[in-house]
DNA sequence: CAGATTACCGAATGTTCGGTCGGCTAACAA
DNA sequence: TTGTTAGCCGACCGAACATTCGGTAATCTG
């Protein structure tokens, strides 16, 4: 239990390490299947003492959301080299959208699993939706460039590469023995290179 | 709005066309966050009219998660060739399993959303997992056949394997400008071939 | 037509929900 | 020791929740 020791008044709860055990109650039930009581169990706090560090439950999932959405656009502003084609620009962003997924795994399988019932939702949505464009663009690029197969549809690819970087939360732990760069690497592998025994190997 | 037409006493839903109507909610507002005054504004029901069809809320979950499980586990026992490798079935098993994602698409949604809050969600977890269980075996035989590359651990190919799959119901509609058929093609393609552009295209 | 059958509804049930409020308590600085 | 700040709690509230129940309405069979 993270305490905010070194400030005045008495220690307690700080707003990260509240937000880290409300965001896993969240994805274990759901976000509509938590009750405030249910996060007050888990924090041995009453109820009541949650609403002095946050508004409400709203702010807990909007909190939750804006940092892994900060997340994953701070990969799409990594620029590794000037000079790299698109191709290669699109396998760094797989492979570091892997690492950052593994980070903060917690808060953008939350982000992952937003229906859009709320305001804060929405806007969530949006930015995903900015996110999955920018990165349609990507291999569409990559793709004229010819380092991409072009008899599959871009926006296809592009749907199908991060609906398998997406489906990671639904069972990578990053305390088991796959290390993430590991599993980076053999996804972008997968992907780019695919299942079948390649000749060279 | 379908009717029971044809049957004795006055006509009304019965409980197929009921149940359509009631996964549709759910998998746009969750179905925590669907209450069942939403069910029966979209019915143009009473709330309490409802239950004269199912038992309660948890009942349109169970028929509905019941359905997408027989689906898919349709096609594990769907033998299309005894004499046919192990890499052939498998592939023959992603082809049919988007078939059938697409067929199903809102049952199989709801199914890859639950979380094991009760007692029939739980159920349904567990027979996920023994889904994945039996395609991890096949894919541990296409890599011993040596038809699927074995730098990469079977069980990981299996995950992304279904995990691409399983992240078709974020975004596939059957109604757009994609067939199902060329979906399947162009996903199988992808996941055994490479995203990469082909020496021999 | 009568009687059976099925579908539906309004009103009310007890429960759980997210959230509020006033007051109490622990730790610091002076 | 005293004042200040921050953390916490029990009791409570209105609204929404899933569900129940007694009764009504529509349709079919004979």
């Amino acid at each position: 239990m993270h305490r905010n020791t070194g400030r005045v008044g008495r220690p307690g709860y700080d707003r990260d390490s509240l937000l880290e055990v409300a965001v896993a109650a969240f994805n274990e039930r759901g976000y509509d299947g938590t009750g405030m009581e249910e996060l007050a169990k888990r924090l041995g706090l009453s109820k009541s003492s949650i609403y002095h560090h946050v508004s409400g439950k709203e702010e807990l999932l909007g909190l939750a959301l804006g940092r892994a959405l900060d997340a994953l656009f701070a990969v799409l502003d990594e620029v590794p080299d000037a000079t790299a084609g698109a191709t290669a620009r699109l396998e760094h962003v797989v492979h570091r959208s892997v690492e950052v997924l593994a980070a903060e795994l917690p808060y953008v399988t939350l982000l992952l699993r937003v229906r859009g019932n709320s305001a804060v939702e929405r806007r969530a949505l949006d930015k995903r939706r900015e996110f999955d464009r920018r990165v349609a663009e990507l291999v569409t690029r990559a793709a004229a460039e010819g380092g991409v197969r072009a008899d599959v549809d871009p926006h296809l690819t592009s749907r199908l590469l991060f609906g398998t970087v997406n489906s990671l939360v639904e069972w990578y732990r990053p305390d088991g023995d796959l290390a993430v760069s590991a599993l980076a690497t053999a996804l972008t592998t997968v992907l780019f290179d695919g299942l079948r025994a390649a000749p060279g190997n």
